[in-house]
DNA sequence: TGACAAATCGCACGGGCGTTCTATTCTGAG
DNA sequence: CTCAGAATAGAACGCCCGTGCGATTTGTCA
């Protein structure tokens, strides 16, 4: 009963992979079977619609985002040490081959509802949702100002990796990872607080 | 001898359209051929094959950027001025019906190379420039800081109206424009000379 | 207006797609 | 060891894709 379990897992593994550079629309039933070593009509068994595999191919993503990027971040300190872990994690989970399987994926989604953009969806408001509660326990702890709004924080550190991923996959520009973390520590050091006594004018 | 040129304008019209929301791999000829009334081979015939077509509306993509977004900008002062217009123009291009062709092609054609990515790469670099350049004025004109890296701020910009889109077409966020706003400005306000004499911390 | 070229059409081909059905092989519980 | 049921394979389907070709319509200039 597990065997199914299993070759359902691996299809999976390779499915995600496939996708980070061909996209969820590049995916065929056919070149999955091949890359996994499966007939077609038993490959697709395990699924029953295409979509449905795009599902279980987002699901998939998500899980492995979970467990490499997210759970290690929430193993830091509280506050900017947790929020830096976020960043770094994200970064590396980028520069893993095929980039970022999120990024590759939202622009194919954007136009076409369904099931699958549902659960793209859904990925993406969880990781921002993380990203604005980890700027927010930051300022709770005095590190940034009270007047920082986490939400548009999230907004703006989401955007600087949307713009790494198009520097290094696209432009396959090699300073790309350089302006992302100047592009960060500029946002960090404008939301902290002022270090000694004496305030500073706001930034934003 | 006009008439063909006619139409295949119209065709590359059409078929911008239509590469904003199904992208350039999803849009086939036999759906152009029939938004635009012709037969699938006559409409082949002005272009020969798919890869070309690709080609000719990633080049009126361009062309239109050029016409609505970068000329109206650099008729309007050197310096901030000129900087908001570029933003404000892109932002305006973005809203239009479909998003903007760039954001919406730049992941398809990240992983699959050809003349189509080719003149991708170059439309985007040509923008990047733009944007630099637009920074770099701004600094000569002492309305920005002498230490504000104009790749870094064109990389930045970018980022933001990457994030825009983002937010705008793919997670339908009605805040989308005042967070892209919000971080515009509070890039642009950290990156301006001190006002009066007296100078602050350097931000980034 | 006549004639030549440009523009467009209709049709067909091979191939890959998602999907279905039936047959076969495998596997694990009794 | 047996055997039901899960897992996989094989072949076929209708569909749409990009592309080529010959026929036909349309436009333009002498």
């Amino acid at each position: 009963m597990a065997k199914g379990e299993a070759t359902r897992q691996a299809i999976l593994t390779r499915a995600f992979e496939l996708a980070k550079t061909v996209g969820l629309s590049g995916l065929s039933i056919g070149r999955l079977a091949e890359a996994t070593g499966l007939s077609k009509s038993g490959l697709f068994a395990h699924f029953g619609s295409k979509e449905a595999l795009e599902v279980a191919v987002v699901g998939e993503a998500a899980r492995q985002f979970v467990e490499l990027v997210m759970a290690p971040a929430l193993r830091q300190p509280r506050g900017e040490p947790r929020l830096r872990a976020l960043f770094d994690n994200w970064i590396r989970w980028g520069e893993r081959p095929g980039g970022c399987f999120f990024v590759a994926t939202i622009a194919e989604l954007d136009d076409r509802p369904g099931p699958a953009r549902d659960a793209l969806i859904h990925a993406c408001k969880d990781w921002l949702d993380a990203l604005a509660t980890a700027a927010r326990i930051t300022v709770t702890e005095r590190q940034f100002r009270a007047d920082v709004d986490p939400d548009q924080f999230a907004f703006e550190v989401y955007s600087i990796m949307l713009g790494f991923h198009t520097y290094q996959k696209f432009l396959r520009e090699p300073v790309s990872i350089d302006r992302a973390r100047g592009a960060f520590d500029r946002l960090v050091t404008s939301a902290r607080s002022a270090p000694l006594a004496g305030r500073r004018a706001a930034t934003g």
